[in-house]
Order: C-alpha cells, then sequence, then structure tokens
RNA sequence: GCCGAUGUAGCUCAGUCGGUAGAGCAACUGAUUCGUAAUCAGUAGGUCGCGGGUUCGAAUCCCGCCAUUGGCUCCA
C-alpha cells in the first residue's frame, strides 16, 4: 500500500491506492480545494490520477510556476470551448502555454473581430463560473484519428497522425468539449479565475508561410485576479516606454512615409546617437582596431563574388548608371576584404582589425519594421579582425572582455551567451570546425562564463557566439556577436604570407557588440524610459530664470558651462519657474539651474535634480565638477 | 511578404443615421516679472493618408494603393 512522501520529508501511509486530491485532502481542506495538479516522482499528473504505489509527490496549487503553466494550458482549453460554442464550424488547432499566458490557432472561414473576442471571452467567464469537471481518458490513436475527423477536426486529426501508432491519445473533456492533450489540467474550469483575452492575430499553420493562415487569439492567465492585474499594469508600464512615444515627446527622431524603416534624427536624438558612436570609437582606439570607411554603393560583381547576390538579392537595394549595376551596401565585409588586399600581408601583420560605421540598407520585409528596432538603414559597431586560426582564442576572449566593459558602462549588468555550432549545410572541412568551436568554447570557459550550446545554429560559414543583455523590465535582446568565418576571405582573395613563406587565407572574425546602434539606441530609450544618465543626456542642464532681470546673469553661467563641454540651454521666456520645471523635468533634463535675485547676488545657482531633490545653491564651479565626475563615471 | 487593426489641427483624440469638422494641450497676440511639476484673456490653425467610384451630397459607404501598428514568416 502507498507511502507517500511530500516535499518537507513527512511520509504518509494508506491502506489503498489514492489519488492526488485524496493526499490533499488528507492534509486539509483548503489545500485541497487549492489543488490543481500533483507531481508524482517528479512527473506532472492531473490531481485526479491515482497512486498505487510508494512515491513521492508534491501538490501543485497556483503558488507553483507548474501550476501557472497549468492554468494557462487549461485557459487556452476554455478558449476552444468557447470558441466551438459561439462558431461551431470553426476547426481547433493548438493551443500552447507562451510567456504570460497562452495561444490557441483556430481555422475560421474569416477574422475574429474584437467583437467577437469580447464575446468569446464573456463565453469563457460563463463556462468558468458553470466550474465544469475536467475529465480525461485515454483512446488508441487510430480511433481518436477517426473520431476527430468524424468532427470535422482536420487539423487535430493530422496532429494526431504524426504520432506513432502504438501509443494510445490521451483526451481531456469538459462538458461537450473534447481536445487532444497530453495534460495535466485542472479539475474543473472553475479554477480559471483571472484570464483576458489579448489580442487577435495571423498565424500559419505549423509556422510554415506556405501553409494556411490561421486565426490566432492570444490570451493570459493567472493564479488570482491580483497577478492578473499586475500583469496589465506592467504591460501599460512597457508601453510608457515604447521608444517610439517617448522619441516623439522627447522630440529625438521621427520617421515619414516618404522613408519607411529609415529614421530622422533630430537634433538631441543624434546627441544621443553621437555619444553612442564616439564610445565605442573609442573603446576601438585602445583595443588596437583601426577605423576605416568605405563605398556604400558597390558593383554587383563584389556580391556575387561573395555570395550575397545569390542568398540576398531580393533584400539589397540596387540602382545603377552607364550600364552598370550597383547594390547599396546591406554589410561592410566585403569591403574591409578590398582594404585588406591591398598591399601583400605578412602573418606578422595579423591580426589587423578594421572597424567602420559604416552605413547599410537592407530591404527587410515591410511587415517587419518597427520603429528604431527594425530598419532598413542601420550603421552597426561593426568590425572584422582578420587573422590565423592559432589567433581566434586570444582575439575572442580580449572581445569578450572588451563587451562586458562596454555593456557596463551602459547600465546592462546581465548578459545572457549562446554558441552556435556547424549546422548541416556548411563550408569548411571538420578538423577546421572543430577549431574553430574549440576556440570559441576555451574562450567562454576561461572566463567561467556561463553559456548555452545551440547545436547546429551556427552560420554556414563558420560558428558563432551571440551575447544578449536583459534591460531593466527583464526584457532581452540580442546585440553583440563574435562569428567565425572561414568562407568570404578565401572567395574575395583575401591571403597572406605565412612564415613558410607559403600563402594563406586569413581566417576573418566578424564581431559586434552595440549591433545596429539605431536599434541600439531605442533599446537604451525603453531601458531608461527616456531618463538618460548624465554622459548620454542630450541636454544636461537648462538655466531657469525667475524675472528677467536674471537674464544676463542666467546667460553667463550657460557659457560658462557651455566652454567645458557641458550641453546646456537656457530658459529665458516669461513664464513662472513652476512652468519651466514642469516643462523641463518631463523633457528628462538632468539638472536644472534655477536663478533669481538671490542666486545673481551670491554669484551662485540653486540645482534641482531630474528626481526633483533640490541641492541648493552651489558655485558655478562646484556644479562644473560634479557633473564633470558623473560623465565620467558615465552614472 | 501574409492575416488583422489604424490613418482627422503641431501633439493626444472625439466626430451618431452620409448633410461640408470639434475638444484639450501646443502655437501666436496681449496682460502678468512671478522661487521649485501647468498665470489669465484673446486669435489663428485642417486637400479628414493618397487615388478612383457610388450619391444631389462622402471624414463617414465601396474599390485600389501607401504608411503605421499587433502578430506570423524572415533577419547575411
Amino acid at each position: 500500500m502507498p507511502v507517500i512522501t511530500l516535499p518537507d520529508g513527512s511520509r504518509r501511509d494508506f491502506d489503498r491506492s489514492v489519488t492526488v486530491l485524496e493526499v490533499a485532502q488528507s492534509i486539509g481542506s483548503g489545500l485541497a480545494k487549492a489543488t490543481l495538479a500533483g507531481k508524482v516522482n517528479d512527473r506532472l499528473v492531473d490531481a485526479s490520477a491515482v497512486i498505487d504505489q510508494d512515491a513521492s509527490l508534491q501538490i501543485i496549487t497556483a503558488k507553483d510556476a507548474d501550476g501557472i503553466d497549468i492554468i494557462r494550458h487549461s485557459t487556452a482549453h476554455l478558449l476552444a470551448q468557447a470558441v466551438k460554442q459561439l462558431f461551431p464550424d470553426a476547426q481547433v488547432t493548438i493551443g500552447p502555454v507562451i510567456e504570460n499566458g497562452f495561444y490557441y490557432d483556430f481555422s475560421y472561414h474569416r477574422p475574429f473581430t474584437p467583437e467577437d473576442l469580447e464575446a468569446i471571452e464573456a463565453r469563457m467567464q460563463k463556462l468558468a463560473a458553470d466550474d465544469c469537471k475536467v475529465s480525461r481518458s485515454l483512446m488508441p490513436r487510430d480511433e481518436a484519428v477517426q473520431y476527430f475527423r468524424g468532427l470535422g477536426e482536420n487539423y487535430k486529426a493530422e496532429i494526431i497522425e504524426s504520432i506513432p501508432s502504438d501509443q494510445p491519445i490521451s483526451l481531456y473533456s469538459q462538458g461537450d468539449f473534447t481536445d487532444l492533450c497530453r495534460g495535466p489540467h485542472v479539475p474543473s474550469t472553475g479554477k480559471l479565475t483571472a484570464f483576458k483575452l489579448m489580442k487577435i492575430a495571423g498565424a500559419y499553420w505549423r509556422g510554415n508561410s506556405e501553409n494556411e493562415m490561421l486565426q490566432r487569439i492570444y490570451g493570459t492567465a493567472w493564479g488570482d485576479k491580483k497577478e492578473l492585474q499586475a500583469y496589465l499594469t506592467r504591460l501599460e508600464e512597457a508601453e510608457k516606454r515604447d521608444h517610439r512615444k517617448l522619441g516623439k515627446t522627447l522630440g529625438l527622431f521621427h520617421t515619414q512615409e516618404e522613408a519607411p524603416g529609415m529614421v530622422f534624427w533630430h537634433e538631441k536624438g543624434w546627441t544621443i546617437y553621437q555619444q553612442i558612436e564616439q564610445y565605442i570609437r573609442e573603446k576601438l582606439r585602445v583595443n588596437g582596431y583601426g577605423e576605416v570607411k568605405t563605398p556604400q554603393i558597390v558593383d554587383r560583381s563584389l556580391w556575387e563574388k561573395s555570395g550575397h547576390w545569390d542568398k540576398f538579392s531580393a533584400g539589397m537595394f540596387t540602382t545603377h548608371s552607364e550600364n552598370r549595376d550597383y547594390a547599396i551596401k546591406p554589410m561592410n565585409c566585403p569591403c574591409h576584404i578590398q582594404i585588406f588586399n591591398q598591399g601583400l600581408k605578412s602573418y606578422r601583420d595579423l591580426p589587423i582589425r578594421l572597424a567602420e560605421f559604416g552605413s547599410c540598407h537592407r530591404n527587410e520585409p515591410s511587415g517587419t519594421l518597427h520603429g528604431l528596432m527594425r530598419v532598413r538603414n542601420f550603421v552597426q559597431d561593426d568590425a572584422h579582425i582578420f587573422c590565423t586560426e592559432a589567433q581566434i582564442q586570444d582575439e575572442v576572449s580580449n572581445f569578450i572582455d572588451m563587451l562586458f566593459d562596454v555593456y557596463k558602462d551602459f547600465g546592462f549588468d546581465e548578459v545572457v551567451i549562446k554558441l552556435s555550432t556547424r549546422p548541416e549545410n556548411r563550408v569548411g572541412d571538420d578538423a577546421v570546425w572543430d577549431k574553430a568551436e574549440n576556440a570559441l568554447e576555451l574562450a567562454l570557459n576561461n572566463k567561467g562564463l556561463k553559456w548555452d550550446l545551440q547545436p547546429g545554429e551556427g552560420a554556414f560559414y563558420g560558428p558563432k557566439i551571440e551575447f544578449s543583455l536583459k534591460d531593466c523590465i527583464g526584457r532581452v535582446w540580442q546585440c553583440g556577436t563574435i562569428q567565425v568565418d572561414f568562407s568570404m576571405p578565401g572567395r574575395l582573395g583575401a591571403t597572406y604570407i605565412a612564415e613558410d613563406s607559403s600563402r594563406q587565407t586569413p581566417v576573418m572574425l566578424h564581431r559586434a557588440i552595440l549591433g545596429s546602434l539605431e536599434r541600439f539606441t531605442g533599446i537604451l530609450i525603453e531601458h531608461y524610459a527616456g531618463t538618460f544618465p548624465v554622459w548620454l543626456a542630450p541636454v544636461q542642464a537648462v538655466v531657469l530664470t525667475i524675472a528677467d532681470r536674471h537674464d544676463d546673469y542666467a546667460v553667463e553661467v550657460m557659457k560658462t558651462l557651455e566652454k567645458q563641454g557641458f550641453r546646456v540651454k537656457i530658459d529665458l521666456r516669461n513664464e513662472k519657474i513652476g512652468f519651466k520645471i514642469r516643462e523641463h523635468s518631463m523633457q528628462r533634463v538632468p539638472y536644472l539651474l534655477i536663478i533669481g535675485d538671490k542666486e545673481l547676488e551670491d554669484r551662485t545657482i540653486t540645482v534641482r535634480t531630474q528626481k526633483g531633490d533640490n541641492l541648493g545653491s552651489l558655485a558655478i564651479e562646484a556644479f562644473g565638477e560634479r557633473l564633470g565626475q558623473e560623465i565620467a563615471d558615465r552614472k
């Protein structure tokens, strides 16, 4: 007879087989009520699952991450049930759990409308209130195929057909609705108390753009209403950080119809952008890179040689003149090889590190454009390192140091690292891949870094490491990369003279830390919610006067600070000080310098911070020192 | 590129049943010279994304296009 061991180590003896729910009942009625499922010997099962042997058991409630996932999964079923009731000729497909919620894809002859969504959600509320029992049953696979075909659920039948025929299929039923599912699920629909349908979208059947477009409904679901509300509030907060919105209200940039996917940078936005670019330029200088500049329009033949024309011609902007076809460069690397190729290179010259802030154009599909995050014209902090195989590891290692240094200065502490290794289709022999993959792996391990392996995800020309950073609301952005390239230097005829005087092809490392500067600026806007640290702030201080008799001194203050290299503006308008403070506060200016009779007399300024703190009266020199220090510290 | 939604004043948005466009903020003018997040009054401002169609009449209905946007696919 089963002995059940609970997570706290306590044991309970039963004189017969018991269900998870019965064990929970034996502990307490409150727990029984909260029980969603169980984890028996580390395997998630329904609350109704029978335990007939000794086992460890954890009761799963809405307080567990597993519990939340089960709620989300069951809510997806509830959605499908509601849709089937309201739209009987819709076909169900799949309904997985995703971050913060779930979705369910339906095949239907027309798209769902926002009104449909409301009706569906209302029906879900009703079905949940009915507290309908959810029950599990098994069916042989072939019978299951017949069953769903009979219901006209062809997609479901297709899914089941892809399961080996000797496996029984588990079905979950609630009221009039039955769905194929591995489970587990909540014991009854009444456990679903906090959910909301979020949006409607199109999605391809099985994620393939050749297939039919299905109607996808996204929803969110939580353990209780409070968690749901907290999530909705979080979404609102994220919306407030939207760089497109802030770009407009802070006057940083704009886009317009005539140049889709390209950015009109305004003075303030460009100031931020230039701070970033100049910062990187300095880092490149002290890390042994040489900066170069190459043409933006290059004859088609170069792109044919590099292989880009074959693969990406649809994504390249082209132009022509005097019977010649040109492409506007989508990347810098082929041009950098042209620079490498000028003059004979010796192994003694390697590694050669060429950096360029080159303006690149890619004709991204219209549906993918998104503010600064996905544009058609961008500049990367791009560089290519030409080196020998033996030098790869050191170069990668130095690059990683530089990358962490940079991320830290921009306020990012958490970096997610992924190593992608050889794909099926690739160039170069396995011995070379072995060496390159080992070099990357060793470089990471020697620093004691944590990383995930993505087998088969490398580029056809070599393995790569990708670096993603986490912003202050937990979103992950892939920015940095270093990629080994065995292919392009050879295609474009790059060689060097080795120690034994033979001609060798160098390895090329493609690398970037921030990636697209446009996108990175967008990430920074959202990370800082528009309130930039002083070193990046487009305007670092504004001088505000109380009355017009203070104008002359205010101008003097501004000029003094400007001479020290600070970005200072002045507000002499005939407005009340409260009005001026409000406006410049909303523009997120780090320091407001207030000047009235007292300051004029004492030759001081009264300093108000972006947070609203009053630092009192300071001498101009004292403020300049403080500002200078903060900029140097990149605070 | 595919599916859906959206496009009205500088900005944020309203505009019913098809009857010729409205608010707040901003701007401009005047008054006010003021001490830490909105001083008061007045004035002006629109080819309703673009092009066609239906209609006596279109911001409104229909068709096409463009852009934006939420997803999907893609991302050298």
